[in-house]
RNA sequence: GGAGCAGUGGCUGAGCGGCUGAAAGCGACGGUCUUGAAAACCGUUGUGCCUACGGGCACCGGGGGUUCGAAUCCCUCCUGCUCCGCCA
């Protein structure tokens, strides 16, 4: 959420915002209702003020008195129903038009009307050559009976799968390796809930938006679709200590999402699921620009250093304005490089919020030097996903026979095994 | 599911119709002392909004009501705790 006082100032920079982001907001609707609102509500503080005092003037006085004073309260309560009402109408409008405007994007954010745009700012790693037909992950997984996507889908539907026997224990290994690679860095492992109340999910931006790209209970709650949700959420409405941020966490947990609207889209193996396991680190800190970018470098290193670990290459692409999401400054993707889709799939996300995100969680901490409560800055990277990692790592560790080397960094995870063979 | 109890400032916790925006303790911050630190002592310290910068208003889980006046009384919802039952 942005700050009002902002946009009352400078609401062509929210409506270019807007405009870059592709996101459609009626700023100019928002300030006039913002105008009516502050108007009501000066005219109801002006009328309290007023049945304050006479009130409290109420039992020093004469009877005679008394009766004229009870009476002219009772017309000020009359008055006060009144604006009461307007801003009883006008809040809530204002409330659900402010969670609509999005925060511009940082300077060197590039302009860009969808991912095609997105520019790529490094490329790290050999791209492994061949010297026979490389198979692709489903059917190197279907051979070596480590994933069963046909049954998956019998039970639970498109897009659901099952990992098992060695597949299993490399997704286990992977998931471990991460969360260790980042328990070693100083991060605190959480495992998080996943059913989210709406106002978790809103917290974090995610609604109003996207509701359809979310699974949602019976009970009004919502499977997140990141453990970025509930980490995030964790100090909600509370103040923490300037002295004991920055605050990093790593979680693992399952991810829910419906990928409403990618019908037809990624519909061959493990590339979009409805359900992953996943890595994800996030940071809290002061209200720093410097520090937030210090620190949104930071979770990039960390899972440049997780893919470098494996031996994979990949690429980190500037994601242009028209990919970022309503509440991000910036965001820097990583992407893996995928035989099979002779390209570099997206792996990671890393994204930078500032305070949108702190506002909307009413997420602060007390500044020592002002004494004022601050609103934290809040970031987030994927350390790693999976199964959509087991695609790089099952077609780039191949081998003639089909099966599948494990990377050294994983065996320990996996009882010192080498490599995934057929049995 | 049944019965009971409770939700107050960063935290713990008093208050139970006007004298309370709220005691006390802890924490935090500033100071004295110290080579430095700790301890001790002194002082400051809720949040948000509006402001003609003099102040003003709201907030004691949420919403509603009673009253001239409510943190304090009533209704309702939410949350937590305890006991019983049920399940594992």
């Amino acid at each position: 959420m942005i700050d009002i006082k902002e946009i009352r100032e400078n609401p062509e920079r929210f409506k270019k915002a807007a405009a870059d982001k592709h996101f459609n907001v009626d700023i100019d609707k928002l300030i006039e209702i913002d105008s009516k609102l502050k108007d009501a509500k000066q005219k109801l503080q002006d009328i309290l003020t007023e049945k304050n005092k006479v009130g409290k003037e109420i039992p020093k006085l004469p009877d005679a008195e008394k009766q004229k004073a009870i009476e002219t309260l009772a017309q000020l309560k009359q008055q006060e129903q009144d604006y009461n009402e307007t801003t009883k109408n006008l809040q809530p409008q204002f409330d659900a038009l402010m969670l609509e405007v999005p925060q511009p994007a940082d300077d060197d954010v590039p302009l860009g009307k969808d991912d095609t745009e997105n520019v790529e700012i490094k490329k790290v790693g050999e791209i492994r050559k061949f010297d026979f037909e490389p198979q692709d992950h489903v059917r190197l997984g279907l051979a070596l009976d480590i994933m069963d996507i046909e049954r998956g889908v019998k039970l639970a539907g498109a897009r659901n799968y099952f990992l098992k026997g060695d597949g299993a224990m490399l997704h286990w290994a992977v998931l471990r390796f991460a969360v260790d690679f980042m328990v070693a860095k100083g991060y605190t492992p959480m495992s998080p809930p996943m059913l989210m109340k709406y106002e978790t999910m809103t917290g974090t931006g995610y609604y109003p938006g996207s509701e359809e790209q979310t699974y949602r209970t019976l009970d009004e709650l919502s499977l997140a679709g990141t453990a970025e949700v509930p980490v995030t959420a964790y100090y909600k409405d509370e103040i923490l200590l300037a002295g004991d941020l920055p605050k990093k966490f790593v979680a693992l947990s399952t991810c829910f999402r419906r990928e409403a609207g990618a019908a037809g889209k990624d519909t061959y193996g493990l590339y979009r699921i409805h359900q992953f396991d996943k890595v994800e680190q996030v940071i809290i800190c002061k209200n720093d620009i410097e520090e937030s970018k210090k620190l949104h470098a930071e979770i990039l290193a960390n899972s440049e250093g997780v893919l470098q670990a494996l031996e994979l290459p990949y690429r980190v692409v500037n994601v242009c304005t028209g990919d970022l999401g309503r509440g991000q400054v910036q965001k820097f993707d990583i992407e893996t490089w995928m035989p099979s889709r002779k390209n570099y799939g997206e792996t990671h996300s890393a994204s930078r919020f500032y305070e949108f995100q702190a506002r909307r969680l009413n997420l602060r901490y007390k500044d020592p030097k002002t004494k004022k409560n601050l609103f934290c800055h809040t970031m987030n990277n994927t350390v790693i996903a999976s199964p959509r990692i087991l695609i790089p790592i099952l077609e780039l560790y191949q081998t003639k026979d089909g099966s599948i080397t494990i990377p050294k960094v994983l065996r320990p995870y996996m009882n010192g095994k080498e490599k995934i063979a057929r049995s």
